[in-house]
DNA sequence: CCCTCCACGGAAAGCGATTTCCAAGTATGC
DNA sequence: GCATACTTGGAAATCGCTTTCCGTGGAGGG
């Protein structure tokens, strides 16, 4: 394994020239050490050894990013934007699946500061146990007294800088405009009551039924994924002309489901969902949703945690209603 | 920053003790002191440096993964596999999309040799151009010739570990399938001519039909992704009746792009695609492809990189066809 | 022509862990 | 009861790089 020792040697310059010329500094080298120093280098086919590298400097050069699940198309639209972000600050990503664990959310976290992890992205519901929230944030806190940087995408939770979608505003402005197609009697596949994403999505929903005098909607709870959706879809009641799922690939599996039950879309019921994934748009029928700029949601949070100011920047980010033929007017 | 030092002079025993504690050892430790450290640790909230420790044991535990764009449910499902083997064995997963650009990826190869990564896997085709196929190869080879393990999913073309996908054989069974149903007149969808994978399968296609003596198909070449499909669909021959789209985002681009100017599938053209992303279940029509374990891939590449074996292992998948409504005999 | 200052090369002290080598204490066997 | 063999704790060298501090030679100012 060839080191920077071994390039000095063969230039015959000393280590900390050879430093100077291969891994940047402020000082300058003169040209002929320089060129003799890369002719070696090149000579040797040496790399740097960034582990020592990172413990001289006492930073690294690494963002950590936790995410639930990369196959979930809406993570991996967070996880493009992030990726590229701190490519374009010359970072390397390190990325970790928490398969929808708390418990693999703080673990994660903590081998993120083991690596001293330039900053560490968490994106992601929250859940709604305060013992849980407290524990990350806790992991958190203590990377962040050791010089980390964090940032998140989701609720305002965590005292970090913070991405927070509409869900609860966004979800409203959906129910309103189904409300004006006429829409009376609504579902709501509502995920799972501790994950405060699907949670806020529902009361932001039943806030405004409820504000405009329109009757309670039908709440199924369950799963927070495709199969969650196609599943909660088989409790719907048949009076129920307009099917919210709190997210897109919940209303997706719906969808499936629907169409198994031979129940036509948008014919004998409206459905939408919440957030745009990018593979919605080969969706047939196209499926109605509140837009989240999901790209930039991730390439803002490493943006934020790498600026790192000293009180936590918290931006909202609001989604669009897009109503597209998965819906009609009643 | 809390070191170990300061916790072995806060539970007052030596580094060394301190270090079998904490971060594992053949050797043996006392209870007593073994609790007095792991209670200093605790308290001071003490975590590894890796980056340290990476130094000393001159070897990390970070695992290497390139691919083409996350956010193609091939590439996810593919690294969602790899993901989890990482897991299972402890090892943490960094990732790099390259934006199919070889360039990216030779640079990418390059950076986690300066990581010491303790493998890296390369999933994606490989491209014509010898001389980029030579450039990566050497960068690999420098990598391995400092300890590293590497691994690639495609084409055996790197001199490592490789699990292949059978694309010539599979296309040419879908072929043999399709024309089983009846039909003659063919367009594929090719992608572009230099990648390697969508070479393969065009070939295979081809090859198949040859052999049953029916007419060249049509060649539409284009982007290897779904607005590659989409555009290359408008270049389909009215008399083709059925078209072959080298991977599946294509496919469902070209779909969208059928539905668009109103022709019917499978009523007036049948449409297949390579790959079987999980996608795919909820597309109407559902489409036909050739079914590939891509997960299975992913974590078959890790295995094989840990596993290190003295020569490369290739390992040849072979994909299934699997006929759905987007297809009909004629 | 002398003095100051700048530019640039090198020696050496860390960075925070691991691990080898010693030494001392404790079991075990006869 | 003594020699032998394990255990187990600690001192110190080491991993590869960065960076401070020092020294030297040459340019520029008066």
């Amino acid at each position: 394994m060839v080191t920077l020792e071994d390039v000095a040697r063969q230039a015959g310059v000393s280590l900390a020239t050879a430093s100077r010329v291969l891994n940047g500094s402020t000082r300058q080298v003169g040209a002929a050490m320089r060129t003799r120093v890369e002719k070696a280098a090149a000579e040797l086919g040496y790399r740097t050894n960034v582990a020592a590298q990172t413990l001289a400097r006492g930073a690294s050069n690494v963002i950590g990013l936790v995410v639930h699940d990369l196959v979930d198309p809406y993570f991996a639209a967070i996880a493009d934007g992030a990726m590229r972000a701190a490519d374009a600050e010359g970072h390397v990503v390190m990325v970790g699946t928490t398969r929808r664990d708390p418990e693999r959310e703080i673990a994660y976290v903590a081998t993120l500061n083991a690596q001293r992890a330039k900053a560490v992205l968490i994106a992601g519901s929250r859940v709604a146990d305060p013992v849980v929230t407290a524990r990350l944030k806790a992991e958190l806190d203590r990377y962040r007294a050791q010089g980390g940087r964090a940032a998140c995408v989701g609720q305002d939770l965590l005292g970090v800088d913070t991405v927070a979608p509409g869900n609860h505003a966004g979800a409203a402005r959906l129910a309103g405009a189904l409300a004006d197609l006429g829409h009376t009697r609504f579902a709501v596949l509502a995920g799972p009551p501790h994950l405060i994403t699907a949670a806020d999505r529902r009361a932001g929903f039943q806030a405004a039924l409820a504000e405009r005098g329109l009757p309670e909607p039908q709440i199924v709870y369950g799963r927070f994924d495709r199969d969650g959706g196609h599943a909660a879809a088989a409790s719907v009641r048949p009076d129920v002309t307009c099917v919210f799922a709190v997210n897109d690939v919940m209303a997706v599996g719906a969808l499936a489901a629907f169409r198994e039950r031979g129940v036509r879309v948008p014919e004998d019921v409206s459905v939408a969902g919440f957030d745009d994934i990018p593979t919605l748009r080969d969706h047939v029928p196209a499926l109605s949703t509140v837009r989240l700029p999901l790209a930039a949601m991730g390439s803002l949070a490493v943006e934020l945690a790498l600026a790192g100011e000293d009180v936590p920047q918290v931006v909202a980010m609001e989604g669009e209603v897009v109503l597209r033929e998965s819906v009609r007017a009643i």
